[in-house]
DNA sequence: AATTTATATTTGTAAGACAAATTAACATTT
DNA sequence: AAATGTTAATTTGTCTTACAAATATAAATT
């Protein structure tokens, strides 16, 4: 006569099944390019209707986990998730967290700053031949003076990640894609004329023959150059775009208006 | 005559749906706690149908950017997001980093032994009273051995939190809260007996004290000790683990066999 | 043989209905 | 009058059914 209810499942049915085939995916049981079965043979295992299995999978696929190809050989597939995916995902929740509390980009900027200091000691015991191509080959881009100011950033990124790559430290490399990551905005907005893309090729230069050398010393005195040259612009541009805003007009409609 | 269709959009209305909420909330015009309009009404406003908008909603959920309620006082409201929720978000990202790259725990943990050491000197020139106070206070929880294990592992979360918050740089403690908690897993496993609980406990008071003193070179090195003791009890756990695990049987039906 | 055309499969979207939870107002009883 | 129980309204949660759009495979046609 015990009813063994027990405390009520609470959570909503497309969470609980979010939450199983998640489970399953960390687990190992769903590996990297899996292939899941239909959204209505889930429906039918699961027991429950199409649409819950479908928010389901849009829960996952906000995380990244999942991707989805529509047809007969399509379907819903396990994602290949590399320190680029994940730290992608990671640098939305890290701008949210800039955003909400109203973090200033400089205090991002002194984090990096230690961190990648961080990189270059142990990049400097631990930089293997092919790290330092994979550097120097980077570099070679940024000294092209005919690539646009976005080719130009997605080097600097490249080049950075070498550099926490070289750290051979894959936690850490993770976490630093994440930082880089988050300031492109502020590399975005300052990297545009020539005379400052001369100097921070410059300063990779130097950079890149410190790690050579295993001069950690030296190689974390140029970050701290670069980073708070970076800093100085960034503040600079700012002072500026402060000016702008105050005369813009709104671009798109607002959906909340009343 | 030109058509001007352009590039067609190509992600899915619920995608766009979630976008377009999510840059509201990232950029201000949705505050914390505010209540979005019901679902029927957001389906109207944006011209789609409410099962495209509970997508939509789901994916948001599943970013813990929003909540929802049933009822006449219910709807779905912004999340306020702190360090504390979005750590937890991390976490799952990382933890799957951890688990897809088949990273040992130990590479994490030396991870952690850097930044945390990086925090503590942070801690030791900036840390106020009430920093001290906090971490007095989870010291003298872990003193009480009436306590259970899992009460001694929050006490202990707590207060490496609380040493990364007296950096004073938020971005670093909120790193460090995803790294705290990713190792969370190695802690439980082996702060089960009294012996253990009192040389950590020990420890914490005399990095404590070196943090008060302002010691630098002191409170990493007691860092140091405590990390590298809890990883020499982990790779101990595990050996033991891995006997177990050989006749283990299957807990939960799989739903993915044939 | 190459190209085009059907066709089947699978995700994407829509509409309508009902269930469950929860609040607010109302009625009832003490 | 106050406490309590009841009802109604609102909102998210779930189900059902249907159709649209994309796409790979197989068939048909040139």
């Amino acid at each position: 006569m015990s009813l063994e209810i027990g405390p009520v499942n609470k959570a909503s049915l497309s969470k609980q099944v979010a939450d199983q085939l998640q489970e399953a995916i960390l687990e190992g049981t769903l590996k990297a390019d899996d292939r899941l079965p239909t959204e209505d043979d889930l429906a039918k295992r699961f027991q429950v209707s199409r649409p819950t299995i479908r928010e389901a999978l849009k829960r996952l696929a906000a995380k990244n986990l999942i991707r989805s190809r529509r047809g007969p050989a399509g379907g819903t597939f396990v994602n290949h998730l590399g320190k680029g995916e994940l730290s992608e995902h990671l640098t939305t929740a890290s701008t949210l967290f800039v955003s909400m509390n109203q973090i200033s980009l400089t205090e991002v900027s002194s984090t990096r700053l230690e961190m990648e200091s961080l990189c270059c000691q142990l990049a400097c015991q631990n930089r293997t031949p092919s790290d330092l191509e994979l550097m120097e080959a980077e570099l070679e881009q940024q000294q092209n003076r005919n690539i646009t100011s976005e080719e130009f950033c997605a080097a600097d990124v490249r080049f950075h990640r070498a550099i926490a790559d070289a750290s051979h430290n894959r936690m850490l490399s993770f976490i630093m894609y994440t930082l880089i990551e988050a300031l492109q905005p502020v590399a975005n907005m300052i990297a545009y004329r020539f005379r400052e893309r001369e100097i921070i090729t410059a300063q990779h230069k130097r950079l890149l023959a410190s790690i050579k050398n295993q001069d950690s010393n030296l190689a974390t005195a140029i970050l701290k150059e670069q980073i708070e040259y970076l800093d100085q612009l960034h503040q600079e541009a700012q002072a500026n775009h402060q000016q702008k805003e105050s005369n813009k007009t709104v671009s798109a409609p607002n959906i909340f208006g009343r």
